[in-house]
RNA sequence: GUGGCCGUAGCUCAGUUGGUCAGAGCGCCGGGUUGUGAUCCCGGAGGCCGCGGGUUCGAACCCCGUCGGUCACCCCA
């Protein structure tokens, strides 16, 4: 009995991963661990929840993240908790709890979850990777954070896509460039779109980020952070410039850079996909937050960090033709047209030698299991047929390459193919 | 959250101002004379046309609602 009524789908602004698209995942990530790992970051799990408060008071309250978009709820036991809208926050809290050594290096892989109107490239449970540095204020630090983002991007194949870097500037001048900002929109006031008009006092920064033609016009000569930083934070931003040009990762200055994060502090950055049209185009993001582990009541300890979108990654890989589904591969598939036990006995004999190998099931015909052969990859075909099963012997045929179609032994299976393997440079199986 | 567009077999889609229109290609399954896949040929299974109401003698085609997708805004990965 079918029931249409309960839709037998993903909710809304989820989705699922099914072979062999999750293969790239599986790509994407280990590409990603063994970069960041040989710059010293070690993989780090945390809750996919947390108490509330560590948002709030990390991410801001002031943010539309905190403010509307968190998938909140109380437990059974009355406390107030949130799946994870984004993974700076969380790792912060737990560096304040396990005080680990400095420099703390660590990297994550974690969904992430936030109540958005769902659009290709923005879905409610996304995926992010992610590095957070904690301890040094260095800002060789900011460029090998940003470097680790951009090679990674790089070394997919993708290379249609902006670096766009800020400075957000620190306790010591973010509030007068804030007064002067203010004041510099003040005087137009009138020609701000209406939203931006009513925020203008609670978050003057926003404006400067308004893709609207009026708010564009009207910040188009507003004064822009990096020239009013203080001495520290300028000297600061000009290293992080200078370390990004010795290294050749290119990048564009954008005063208008406002990340939606209250934690951000000095640099910031932005990666986005000229491949895709759409709005959703940001495919990383980080920046520095020098006061994020003291608000969530640590020590005074500085840090970057950035996250990345496995779903928009791999939507620029689509764009641009790169990074693509990798063909199933097999050693060895058995045909077995002699009623199964063949083919159940060979599989695992060969599974325990450490070669992969499959079959066919419910004893079907010799064409079908050939199809499904053909279909998972293998290099050899094992065929067992009558002949073969009255003289406990098995016909060897090789499905992709040069080769002639041979017969061993049973007994001789797997050592006939672990040689032919090892003939092949890369391809000989694990020991 | 606001506004626009869309929703037909597993996938991509065609379906004439509502009346044999429930279809195609791909995929899947089977067969092509008794042991060999990816090509080719033949055949077959699969959709109450997202779901629920309504209008009508009659709706996949019209109206309303709802769910989902998508685009822009918002915001971000």
């Amino acid at each position: 009995m079918s029931d249409k009524s309960l839709a037998a789908r993903a909710p809304s602004g989820t989705h699922d991963v099914l072979w062999p698209e999750s293969t790239r995942w599986e790509g994407l990530l280990a590409r990603f661990a063994d970069q960041v790992e040989r710059a010293g970051y070690g993989m780090t799990h945390t809750p996919i929840f947390e108490d509330v408060k560590v948002f709030r008071r990390g991410i801001g309250e002031g943010s539309d993240v905190v403010g509307k978009e968190m998938y909140e709820f109380e437990d059974r036991g009355g406390r107030t908790l949130a799946l994870r809208p984004e993974g700076t926050a969380p790792m912060v809290r737990a560096f304040v709890q396990h005080r680990p050594p400095l420099p703390w290096k660590a990297w994550y892989a974690t969904p992430a979850f936030r109540y958005e109107r769902p659009q290709a490239g923005r879905y409610r449970q996304h995926h992010q990777l992610g590095v957070e540095a904690l301890g040094p204020s260095d800002p060789d630090l900011d460029v090998e954070v940003i470097g680790l983002a951009d090679g990674y991007f790089r070394s997919l194949g993708l290379s249609q896509f902006t670096l766009r870097i800020n400075s957000m500037g620190d306790d010591t001048c973010r509030p007068a460039y804030l007064e002067q900002l203010t004041s510099y929109l003040a005087g137009r006031r009138s020609e701000l779109c209406d939203e931006h008009r009513d925020r203008l006092e609670a978050n003057p920064l926003r404006a400067l980020d308004c893709k609207r033609d009026a708010c564009r016009q009207a910040t188009d000569g507003a004064p822009g952070f990096a020239d009013h930083l203080c001495e520290d934070c300028s000297a600061h931003f000009a290293r992080v410039r200078a370390g990004l040009d010795a290294q050749g990762v290119p990048y564009v200055l954008d005063h208008r850079l406002v990340r939606g994060f209250d934690y951000y502090t000095r640099t910031t950055f932005e990666f986005g996909s000229d491949a895709l049209e759409s709005a959703q185009n940001g495919i990383g993001g980080g920046g520095r937050y020098d006061g994020l582990v003291e608000m969530l009541g640590g020590p005074p300890t500085p840090g970057i960090g950035f996250g990345m979108g496995i779903e928009r990654i791999l939507l620029a890989c689509d764009a641009e033709g790169v990074f693509g589904i990798d063909p199933p591969v097999l050693d060895a598939f058995v045909v077995d047209t002699t009623g199964g036990t063949s083919a159940r006995d060979l599989t695992a004999t060969l599974r325990a030698n450490g070669l992969s190998a499959d079959r066919a099931f419910d004893d079907r015909s010799m064409k079908a299991q050939f199809k499904l052969a053909d279909r998972s990859g293998a290099r050899w075909v094992l065929i067992v047929g009558p002949d073969e099963a009255a003289s406990g012997t098995v016909s060897l045929r090789p499905l992709r390459g040069a080769g002639d179609q041979q017969t061993v032994a049973v007994a001789d299976v797997v050592g006939t193919i672990q040689s032919a393997m090892a003939d092949i440079p890369g391809e000989a199986p694990a020991p």
